[in-house]
DNA sequence: TTTTAAAATACAATCGATTGTATTTTAAAA
DNA sequence: TTTTAAAATACAATCGATTGTATTTTAAAA
């Protein structure tokens, strides 16, 4: 046995037919006879050759490859998007390379450059909490890899995005709390800068204002929105007077407050009523079990994937600012249903 | 600006120097004066060039590449070990390509001959449950691409596996409720074929023995461990008599067997206490938080990163049947914790 | 049997970077 | 100024697969 991979010369060499032919047999080419290519695909067996696609990708000046970069893969959240992505994917004959930023805007941006040296033909990101600036993504353009945003929109205006309409969000479950008796709802939003806590943030108005509710300033607490900023809203709370309930952002600063209020003695969801955004794992789980919204996770996946697939094939200058818009869904369980006497 | 990527060959025509020291000079090659480096660097930027790292791969015959497959990524276990995996191949200069198997067995052996057709320097895996045979990766070993099993075992003899202890985790977990004052422990055993749910039954079975308490077949229930088995499990509990505690293989049934249970009015731990395994996102949040084994997940992700970086760089013929067995940890919870009177 | 068109296969260049060897340049020594 | 060794750069082959074009083979028609 040779040492080191079989290529296309060594079956070439063994059979005395030409690299050129063997190349066209492996890929099925209706230039040679069936004949050829039976005899071909045997030996190609028995040596066990494998295509080398690096060789077939410089080549071709395509890869096949798309590259994903999300915060975290734990996240119930991405690993679902990941999941409508590579079905999508397989089906159209695709490769995926995923890739976890952590959160982190350098290792985000050496992602990138990677994925880019490595000759993706596209990238689907959602970008780290520390990506701001409007041209953190100016190599991808510079190269002409197309690139889209789901779920964090990221400079609208010039590029292409999938999320979910977060103020249809933030006002249907801002809604179901108040028709579910509760006056005085906080609102745990995220880090202002952010158009998607923003947005959140105003479908919450939006439902108070339809309601005539009055709109207290105090009752928005902005945060991270991270475990420990539930437990510091959570003691907020209980300085303020009369709140009924509580419309969070994320589920997970929604449970480590409703943990902590729990342990102090107040009653969920009958003192207070929570609602939370993401519809993570344990939220079916905690008890009482949190009412949140689902992102249509899976199909933001295949959506995304969808578009890029367009882009690369279509060869078409991005459309700049196309944004595609998912329905949210609310999902109603025991955190937010009081008795209502 | 030239459409299409940045080469070599257009650095070198811009600035009338041979691509030879262009390329050197990128690599910053100590054949090069700082001087040319300097203008070369400049006009790098200046173009946008970005290094094409197919070609660079298939020159040099090294991709600095693994490929990480796992059943599923959202499972907090399997994304913790890719975390460790990826600050260990990031260190090392490794780039990290992660796929998920779904426990599809095709679905495997499928993107195996994707990585292997990357020319990936090694890769590690935990094989789907559907992984019985014992060459299912001959393609590998032909190859000369070193190979590493973790978490999951995969047959012992000839492969390098890293693994956690699962019979000591085991005796461990059954000794802790025997400790707390149980005497008739039910055992939820994994699918019977696979070496790890045997160790781990073992475990119970000498935990058992050691403390004198007798063995009735009848308490170990064998299943895929599913959120739906938890439940079948949990009923024929309740058939039958005494049982007064519960070790499972894994958490998941754990949980929904304890939520079952809880639901027909079981008081746990006091009537029934339980232990789970593998230390899930949601085993903390439950109520009561249910104690569980850690699987040193983050330090089995670099111990198997660094076995395989150690492989690749000797390039040695793999010793076969290496076999590094990680501790694991009881982590005590309220579950197992009865009011012993 | 010779001619000819179609089918099959071979030739050779190419993708972009790397690298051993050859050549040129530099600068010090003769 | 010429010689020479060292430093710097250029030449050319290479990794493995693909593909437009050229050549050969096949088989039917003349």
């Amino acid at each position: 046995m040779k040492k080191g991979k079989i290529t296309i010369h060594d079956i070439s060499k063994e059979l005395g037919i030409n690299s050129s032919t063997v190349s066209r047999a492996l890929n099925n080419s209706s230039r040679v006879t069936q004949k050829t290519k039976d005899k071909i695909l045997k030996k190609a067996t028995e040596l066990g050759y494998q295509r080398n696609s690096l060789a077939s990708k410089l080549r071709t000046n395509k890869t096949n490859t798309i590259g994903v970069i999300v915060p975290r893969i734990s996240r119930q959240f991405f690993s679902s998007v990941i999941s409508g992505i590579e079905e999508t994917a397989y089906d159209a004959g695709y490769e995926v390379i995923i890739c976890q930023s952590l959160d982190n805007l350098e290792r985000e941006q050496k992602l990138i450059e990677t994925l880019l040296s490595n000759r993706v033909d596209g990238i689907l990101i959602s970008v780290s909490t520390q990506t701001l600036g409007k041209d953190d993504f100016n190599n991808c353009k510079q190269n002409e890899t197309p690139i889209i945003f789901f779920d964090r929109p990221y400079n609208i205006e010039e590029n292409t995005n999938v999320i979910i309409d977060d103020f249809k969000a933030g006002f249907e479950a801002t809604e179901h709390l108040i028709l579910n008796g509760c006056k005085n709802i906080v609102h745990f939003s995220g880090p202002q800068h952010s158009e998607l806590y923003k947005r959140r943030k105003n479908g919450y108005l939006a439902a108070l204002k339809k309601y005539n509710l009055t709109i207290d300033f105090n009752y928005i607490i902005a945060s991270n929105l991270m475990k420990s900023d539930g437990i510091e809203n959570a003691k907020k709370i209980l300085d303020l007077s009369k709140v009924d309930a509580v419309f969070s952002a994320n589920d997970v600063a929604a449970i480590s407050a409703m943990i902590y209020l729990k342990d102090k003695g107040v009653k969920i969801p009958d003192e207070i009523a929570f609602v939370g955004f993401s519809n993570e794992q344990i939220s079916a789980v905690i008890e009482p079990s949190l009412s949140t919204i689902s992102q249509s996770d899976f199909k933001m996946g295949t959506v995304a994937a969808t578009l890029l697939f367009k882009q690369i094939e279509q060869k078409t200058t991005i459309k700049e600012g196309y944004t595609k818009i998912l329905e949210p869904k609310l999902i109603i369980r025991n955190s937010s249903q009081k008795i209502i006497l």
